[in-house]
DNA sequence: TCTGGGGTCCTTAATCTA
DNA sequence: TCTGTAGATTAAGGACCC
């Protein structure tokens, strides 16, 4: 019997056009047409998070820090981010995706991936398909997007990125190397300022070009993962995985100050603000976490990071400022005026987990009381949560050598 | 000169444990 | 019981992304 064929990959990537400036011209009609620059405002401290089309002409993109945007275009209009309308049309976004699939994997506020294979049959060709995700789109938000359609998330990605604002790119997989053999390296995932500088040192300044060096050259400047990394992306090879439940692994809340300080006052107080907030989101999400991690940045920019391990996951705003501020008062930390302050939780116990907890025998349990207890969380949970529950309970053991 | 905020992932070093 | 070691975990920092 002929094996059955194997349907081959497809991947869409979307990405909204100038998303946080596209939504405020979107709402205020006086703004179309216009330099819009949403981020900090001129004359503080901050950078650039989105800038529509018009200021882009100006040469102002994201992350620019503001002084040079307002340097460069005075008669822009800032504006401070309203995050709040931001996920109201990412949420209608995503939920008028699920017309086209629902395999959507949700890469950030205004990017998706979502698994297209096999879906010829109900929604046509994939350029048919990319037009589909445009047009529900538009109807649900009144936004433009750009659309990249390829053999796999890289593709896709690059694929969005290669014709903006409104755009729609297919690479079908005899094409790859050819797509990509122009594309700067600084596109691929991975190749910030740090592997730029190492790629211009070996004349590398394209994705052809990187397949045209010797291996062990490109292995000396990067190191043998990264290498290998950046060489199988050259190659058009990546992921076709699309993770449609992909849960956010920390919750952090930082703020920086207008101006540096050193009041300690002042910072408990911003420091239990921000712990409010992180432990706000997280009872929101249902989640506690074991890992606190401070983040403090003093004047000169330089950053340090400080994190403990609770017994016991928390999501109580006076733990986390409790650790918080031991961590801080440690006593290895720079004594030097403050700029930024932030906190930060993490490696999250799920509902489930603790549960699980519940079943647990007591510390000191006989072996007849543990196995009891391991059938118990095998026969409500299943096989998987008990490699869980016992790593867990890992660290116990430390008192037990006590 | 200026560099936000909220994330993920990787590397490295120290420490713990089997 | 001692010692060496490999692997896991924790902590810190850095690069990168949107």
């Amino acid at each position: 019997m002929a094996e059955p064929q194997k349907t081959r990959c497809l991947i869409a990537h979307v990405d909204l056009d100038a998303f946080f400036a596209s939504v405020e011209q979107r709402d205020q009609p006086d703004y179309r047409g216009k330099p819009v620059v949403v981020g900090a405002l001129p004359g503080n401290r901050g950078v650039v998070a989105a800038a529509s089309y018009e200021a882009r002409e100006y040469g102002i993109h994201s992350a620019m820090p503001i002084s040079e945007a307002w340097r460069r275009c005075q008669d822009a209009i800032y504006l401070r981010p309203n995050m709040q309308k931001y996920a109201t049309a990412s949420e209608q976004i995503f939920a008028a995706l699920t017309a086209i699939t629902p395999a959507i994997e949700k890469a950030s506020i205004d990017e998706a991936y979502l698994d297209i294979s096999g879906l010829e049959k109900i929604h046509g060709t994939p350029k048919q398909i990319g037009l589909k995700i445009k047009q529900c789109i538009a109807e649900a938000t009144g936004l433009g997007a750009s659309v990249g359609i390829g053999p796999n998330r890289l593709i896709a990605k690059l694929g969005s990125d290669y014709r903006k604002p409104d755009g729609l790119t297919i690479v079908p997989p005899e094409r790859v190397a050819e797509f990509l053999s122009p594309i700067p390296i600084g596109n691929l995932r991975g190749a910030g300022p740090q592997a730029q500088k190492k790629f211009a040192a070996m004349n590398v300044t394209t994705i052809g070009q990187l397949l045209e060096v010797d291996y062990s050259l490109v292995v000396q400047y990067l190191g043998k993962r990264a290498a290998e990394g950046f060489i199988r992306q050259a190659r058009g090879s990546a992921s076709t995985e699309i993770n449609s439940n992909r849960q956010r692994k920390s919750i952090s809340k930082e703020r920086t100050f207008s101006a540096d300080h050193t009041s300690r006052l002042l910072l408990r107080e911003q420091l239990n603000e921000l712990a409010g907030a992180v432990a706000h989101s997280a009872r929101q999400k249902k989640l506690a976490g074991r890992v606190i991690k401070l983040k403090v940045r003093f004047s000169g920019f330089e950053t340090f990071t400080r994190q403990m391990t609770l017994g016991t996951p928390s999501a109580d705003p006076r733990v986390l400022f409790d650790s918080a501020w031991s961590l801080l008062n440690r006593g290895d930390l720079p004594t030097k005026p403050f700029r930024l302050i932030g906190i930060g939780l993490s490696d999250w116990q799920s509902s489930a987990d603790l549960h699980q907890r519940d079943l647990f025998a007591p510390e000191n349990s006989s072996q007849k009381e543990l196995l009891t207890a391991i059938d118990k969380i095998t026969e409500r949970y299943g096989a998987d949560s008990l490699s869980l529950g016992i790593r867990r309970g890992q660290p116990d053991r430390k008192k037990d050598n006590e």
